[in-house]
DNA sequence: AAATTTTGGTTTATATTGTAAACTTGTTTA
DNA sequence: TAAACAAGTTTACAATATAAACCAAAATTT
């Protein structure tokens, strides 16, 4: 049948960020907005909210004397997101 | 980068509705109900989004005396639905 | 045949979300 | 030193998803 979606990643935003955290190391805050294209204000939201969920960590601190955010996908964001694909995979193959 | 995902269907149940249409000819209310494990209310409300947005098409009539009615993809739909399912893949294979 | 249950839905209400606007704190530049 | 910019956070609002309540007709039970 049709496996139930993690309403985490079931969000155009949070998954931007997950795809994105879950190919490369680190990233920071500046460049996931720039990548997603999101406002400061969508994005700082979300990020709590994977954060929140254990799915990424946020590490805070400078660049020169600029603050910087820095952003993981942890190991059970890296499973969550996973599976998320997979769930969704069988809704495209017109999962009858 | 990323796409933007069309709202209409950047929802679990109704993919799940476009799923199950894509794949058939016809599909009434109450195998949709089956399929899906949705409540009635919102399968009714779902299905009017989707036929407000000309993804599909609603005919009711009546099956001997009870009434009955049944839903099919329309053109618009399917092209929306792979346009979705092409887009979402871009968010998979870590879009950096 | 009257009462009850079931079928096949729709409408309405509520709780949750997503999103942008407004704000904050500090830094750089004119 | 005043204005503009950087990097976010907080708050407020609009849109969504969902279930609960409702409804009419048909079928079933008593």
């Amino acid at each position: 049948m049709f496996p139930k979606l993690d309403p985490l990643l079931h969000s155009e935003l949070r998954l931007a960020v997950m795809s994105i955290l879950a190919g490369v190391d680190e990233a920071d805050f500046t460049y996931l907005k720039a990548q997603t294209g999101a406002t400061s204000g969508n994005l700082s939201v979300q990020i709590d909210k994977l954060t929140g969920a254990g799915y990424i960590t946020v590490e805070k601190g400078f660049k020169g004397k600029m603050p910087r955010t820095t952003c993981r996908i942890t190991p059970l964001g890296q499973k969550a997101f996973s599976e998320y694909v997979e769930a969704l995979k069988t809704y495209f193959t017109s999962g009858v």
